[in-house]
RNA sequence: GGCCCGUUGGUCAAGCGGUUAAGACGGCGGCCUCUCACGCCGCAAACAUGGGUUCGAUUCCCGUACGGGUCACCA
């Protein structure tokens, strides 16, 4: 068989070779130990949380290195799955979480010189491969139909037979030239297939970056390169392009494992290096419904969905740190320790990632963002809160764009200094913290205190409010509440309530409590004397009136 | 089903032949305290399982169970 020939007769018309293409991408001009990293996303228009997960990665174990470099690949080519406008939507998704690319694929283009970086515009170049392929015998021509090819499926599940095209089963694998030649004047398209000569008797072992060393079984089938369509397969794109586009480190998620095999064999019979690959594991969660541990389903979770996170309002830093830590195993314990540092000066190391699958974590998530909000300062906090409800809660964003100085001052109690408080988690939960700040959600949400019976409350009420004075400072202010509870018959301190409880009708902070209900409509908030000189006396005045009307 | 990967407390996880088996989240109890939050102290809670190898296995090897992945002209 002169496979030369047959080379020819198939590509006609691609001229160059993959010498002159090693011209057209040469070896990136690095500095020793730089890592070339790709993101590499099918445009489906779905962002999830695996998306960032692995673009995190991609750019982490990149720009860790001197001169790395973190690029963006679009995989179209299979343009079923192809959505409109999904490249803008994730650029923007990514860079709305702190992930940038060097090189690679923009929103209105692209940039860099080893393009195109979208598969569907490098059709041309695979092409070159698959005649190199061909014309040494490592890839031929099928023309086999879809209809063949299930029969041949159904043969073999039937029997007990592995699947596949392989072997005797790949009946174009070994044409003819004359044979080839009359398929095509026939006008039969073919696909090409990779000529495999594995044994799957024989294991190979590769170490992988996350996981170390694995060991699996040649790779049999003469799996498909190049498809109908002229463009290739993921296999087969995803050798070239990352060869010619000089990636060192691959990251990609477990599915890819059981194609190892296959890639290994491509990268040796096309003679190219292959890069360090690093499979990564799927996040997890447990079902409701059964209890059991499951991968994160587009359909069924919607805390799969970027969208979800930057809808409830959660800062994209809370996200990225919580992915940090389950991402790579120390990364929590270095940011105990480096509290302020920067997130790149963290070092990050594929071989600390888990192998494991990871459960997704609600709790730990929000808690990771409580540390990252008692970090910010009260203007930071406001400003996302303004664009955050400016695009998804027009009506809580014409309050907050009204009463921007006193939330600045709302936002600001107990925050810095050495122990900062840690309630806020994401804006909506935020604004919730701090509605009763605002008239138009002021509503009583707690019970008045058992202790305090009606008439109390409102005797509680009426001391109060003719004593009150903006002036006051806190311990003065709050002197006045203990004068009161010791005039109604309630224990100045708890302590001494703890130990006569038959001597008084309560305590102070029963008092208190009715107070705190009546200005914030909550048993629960940080310090009542800042929140009312935030309030001022006017709202104050208007709410323990408010209160009064309660208990006539 | 074949092949591959994985398995330390409820969750994330240190550990890489000899440890009282870290730490974090969550839970519980306490201190502080007018409430909450913060902070501090403490408690409960784990090496899936059976065989080896070894003076000694959480750590190495094999089997089993369980979980996951994959078997497309989808990526």
């Amino acid at each position: 068989m002169d496979y030369q020939k047959l080379a020819e007769l198939c590509f006609p018309e691609v001229t160059q070779t993959p010498e002159d293409l090693e011209k057209i991408y040469p070896p990136r001009q690095l500095p020793e130990g730089a890592r070339v990293t790709r993101m590499a996303p099918s445009p489906t228009g779905f962002i999830h949380l695996g998306n960032l997960f692995g673009a995190l990665t991609d750019e982490r174990i990149a720009h860790r290195s001197e001169g790395g470099i973190c690029l963006l690949r679009i995989e179209d080519t299979d343009e079923k799955r192809e959505v409109e406008g999904a490249i803008p939507l994730l650029l923007e998704a990514l860079a709305y979480f702190g992930i940038t690319f060097d090189e690679g694929a923009t929103a209105d283009g692209e940039t860099g010189n080893y393009g195109p970086y979208t598969q569907s515009h490098r059709g041309d170049i695979y092409k070159v491969y698959v005649k190199k392929l061909v014309s040494e015998g490592k890839a031929y021509p099928c023309f086999m139909s879809e209809d063949e090819i299930a029969e041949i499926r159904q043969y073999q599940t039937e029997h007990g037979i592995n699947p596949g095209i392989y072997g005797e089963y790949a009946r174009c694998r070994d044409f003819t030239l004359e044979q080839v030649e009359e398929h095509l004047k026939n006008g039969e398209k073919p696909i090409f297939r990779f000529r495999s000569e594995g044994d799957p008797e024989k294991y190979f072992t590769i170490v992988d970056g996350i996981r170390g060393e694995i060991s699996m079984p040649e790779n049999v089938q003469d799996v498909v390169i190049l498809k109908k369509n002229d463009l290739p397969t993921y296999h087969f794109a995803h050798v070239v392009d990352d060869h010619l586009m000089r990636i060192t480190h691959i990251v990609r998620g477990e599915e890819w494992m059981a194609s190892l095999p296959i890639h290994v064999q491509l990268f040796d019979a096309l003679g190219l290096e292959p890069p360090v690959f690093g499979h990564n594991t799927v996040l997890m969660k447990t079902d409701e419904a059964t209890g059991q541990k499951r991968k994160l389903s587009k359909r069924k979770d919607p805390e799969l969905s970027l969208e979800f996170y930057k809808k409830l309002g959660y800062f994209p830093e809370g996200v990225r740190e919580y992915l940090m830590t389950i991402l790579n195993s120390d990364y929590e314990e270095w940011r105990m320790a480096n509290p302020e540092a920067d997130l790149k000066d963290f070092d990050f190391q594929p071989s600390k990632m888990s192998s494991s699958g990871t459960m997704f974590d609600l709790n730990k998530l929000n808690d990771v963002c409580k540390d990252v909000l008692a970090r910010k300062t009260a203007e930071e906090i406001y400003d996302f809160m303004y664009e955050w409800s400016l695009q998804y809660e027009p009506e809580k964003h014409a309050v907050i764009e009204a009463d921007k100085d006193m939330l600045l001052k709302v936002f600001d109690i107990d925050r810095g200094g050495e122990k900062p408080r840690k309630d806020l988690v994401y804006a909506g939960q935020i604004f919730d913290f701090v509605k009763y700040f605002f008239d138009g959600y002021f509503e009583y949400e707690s019970p008045w205190p058992a202790e305090c019976s009606p008439e109390d409350c409102r005797e509680i009420l009426r001391l109060y409010i003719e004593g009150y004075d903006p002036a006051d400072d806190n311990s003065a202010w709050f002197g006045k509440v203990r004068a009161i509870a010791s005039q109604l018959g309630y224990a100045e301190k708890p302590k001494e309530y703890k130990k006569n409880p038959d001597m008084y009708k309560g305590h102070v902070g029963h008092v208190s409590s009715v107070i705190r209900i009546a200005i914030t409509g909550r048993a629960n908030s940080p310090d009542l004397w800042t929140i009312q000189q935030i309030m001022g006396r006017e709202m104050v005045e208007r709410r323990i009136a408010a209160a009064t009307e309660q208990f006539k």
